[in-house]
DNA sequence: TTGAAAGCGCTAACAC
DNA sequence: GTGTTAGCGCTTTCAA
């Protein structure tokens, strides 16, 4: 590995120099600029991103923190970010945290130790004084997915409108008694789209009833007992509404299993459009967020914070991208 | 921020010997030691990586390049990996390099100014210049699931034996007239399988016939149409080795929707055990890979290599893990 | 057992 | 437009 020292030797200048030229920005006599840029290539000399960093108090390099990247919402944004981060020369490193907020410190530190530029989190609600922390450091943070209380950027989804039509559409194909099949309601995602199927319910005159607002908030493979025990008593549902797919699957193969068909007796509408949901037989008729394009937000979003750093910022904005309605077979 | 210096004003002592307590292996008098401890936890210092890494020319990081995350594999490698380099004071940095060579020699060249350890690569098989360059500057290399010509350390599953087994086990079913579905014969993992699969035959008694090989090594969405073309004109195939969980899904859609079910027409078997299998209708009888194993003993791997750098390292050590064939109901 | 000092590779005043 | 120099925060000789 060559160092600004070997380049500013060969091609006969100063470091300082050499430094310039490499910055671009900076005025250097052409023909110096291009005896320093013979000698980079000629070395091939990469400048140390660690001297860099060291010197500038910024790495280049931006954390991730996100549940599990086996959950599958997670794969897509994780790669609109990577994608992105890229092509603006920032590296990312990444975190799951579990949920589990001693994890989330944990990394937070230790990447704060590696001065990353800024933050994206895709974390739970409760408890997020390490990121209120973050803040008062002036250290950029964006939300994703996940919105905590407007208190911070943040790019999300339409949960509310995105939830309410999958619901119009269902009420629109004739149903008129319709399950939700909630998740942790402790996150806002899911009071939102709860809150869509609601108001939906209501502005189309239909009765709301808490017997069939399913809770599958704890872990995802409940939620199958749970409707399979509704309908081993009960028929009467006519649509489900699944606050997300995996939760959307284990209803179909609850209902399938209970002797009912999909959409035949039951019509089925998930969210989140994860990739598996078109290959399932009936595809699955679902609210698509668009994921790689949240990612790829999010990190536009960090990078103008990070080059703004200094002035002080002013109320957090939050971008809200729209989640759209993909019809397909689960549903009549 | 604090530094080495306020913790070393605070203690009385030279940022030296702050130095020597904080790292744990250099005798310190055990009542300065203990000043030293208690500015630390007064201050909450924390010591900066870069400057840290600069000093010693490495960075407590590794680079992990895939192809993509959103390939339903590598979120529970990357989660095994991530797992496993943490509980080592490792951060990871992620590239998705979408097979592409540019893309990778970007991110490795990106990846080596930043003073990684080493680097975890799960990349197509052809030039591998790139990689054969970090061996000869002595950056270790671990490579994951995909093997090339045991010319590096690596973990791999045993592709061979296992999909001879999963083929065995239609034989043993009764069945006889056994497709296989291949990927990319240029990666190793799926020449074996296709190895494991003749052979499987052979032993059996079984003709091998060329045509009902499949192929759908360019895009896994052209398996569906392959596949149901064929059985649009032959209604002779009993059971199919897919060489991918996502290869078999479309198979089983196309196999569906050519008016045969499965398994009672036809028996299909995956391989890579991926999350959404077993939610499947049918759920997929697969081969299962450990993958997040895989990726934790590449990073187990990877560590003992970096430890021992400076001894030069002899021949490369392939571990081999155990798939299993999970069964499940696409199988008769 | 401890401190002073050099230096990892880079950038940015400051001088000229 | 360019060179000299100091210094980012840390570790590690070298002396004491």
């Amino acid at each position: 590995m060559y160092t600004i020292k070997d380049v500013a030797k060969m091609a006969g200048v100063s470091t300082s120099t050499v430094s310039r030229a490499l910055s671009g920005n900076i005025p250097v006599n052409d023909d110096t600029k291009k005896r320093v840029f013979d000698a980079v290539k000629q070395l091939n000399y990469k400048p140390n991103f660690l001297a860099k960093g060291l010197k500038e108090g910024r790495s280049s390099a931006i954390g991730l923190i996100i549940p599990d990247i086996r959950n599958p919402i997670f794969p897509a944004l994780a790669r609109g970010v990577e994608d992105t981060a890229r092509n603006s020369g920032f590296n990312v490193i990444f975190c799951n945290s579990d949920e589990n907020i001693e994890n989330e410190i944990e990394s937070v530190n230790m990447l704060k130790n590696r001065l990353v530029d800024g933050f994206i989190f895709a974390t739970a609600s409760v408890d997020c004084q390490h990121i209120h922390q973050l803040r008062d450091e002036n250290i950029p943070v964006v939300l994703m997915v996940r919105n905590i209380e407007e208190l911070f950027d943040a790019v999300v989804t339409n949960n509310f409108e995105a939830s309410y039509h999958a619901v119009k559409y269902l009420i629109d194909r004739g149903l008129k008694k319709i399950a939700i099949i909630n998740g942790r309601l402790n996150l806002s995602l899911y009071r939102e789209r709860y809150a869509g199927y609601k108001k939906a319910l209501e502005d189309h005159g239909i009765d709301f009833s808490q017997e069939i607002c399913f809770n599958c908030s704890t872990a995802d493979a409940n939620c199958y007992n749970i409707v399979k025990n509704y309908f081993a008593t009960h028929r009467d549902i006519e649509g489900v509404f699944a606050t997300n797919d995996l939760r959307a699957i284990e209803a179909i193969r609850a209902i399938k299993d209970a002797g009912l068909r999909v959409p035949a007796d039951v019509s089925v509408v998930g969210f989140d459009d994860i990739q598996i949901s078109s290959l399932l037989d009936p595809q699955l008729t679902t609210v698509a967020q668009p994921l790689y394009e949240m990612g790829k937000l999010a990190v536009e979003k960090l990078i103008k914070i990070i080059d703004e750093k200094g002035k002080r910022k002013q109320k957090p904005e939050i971008d809200v991208v729209e989640s759209k309605l993909i019809i397909r077979n689960s549903t009549i």
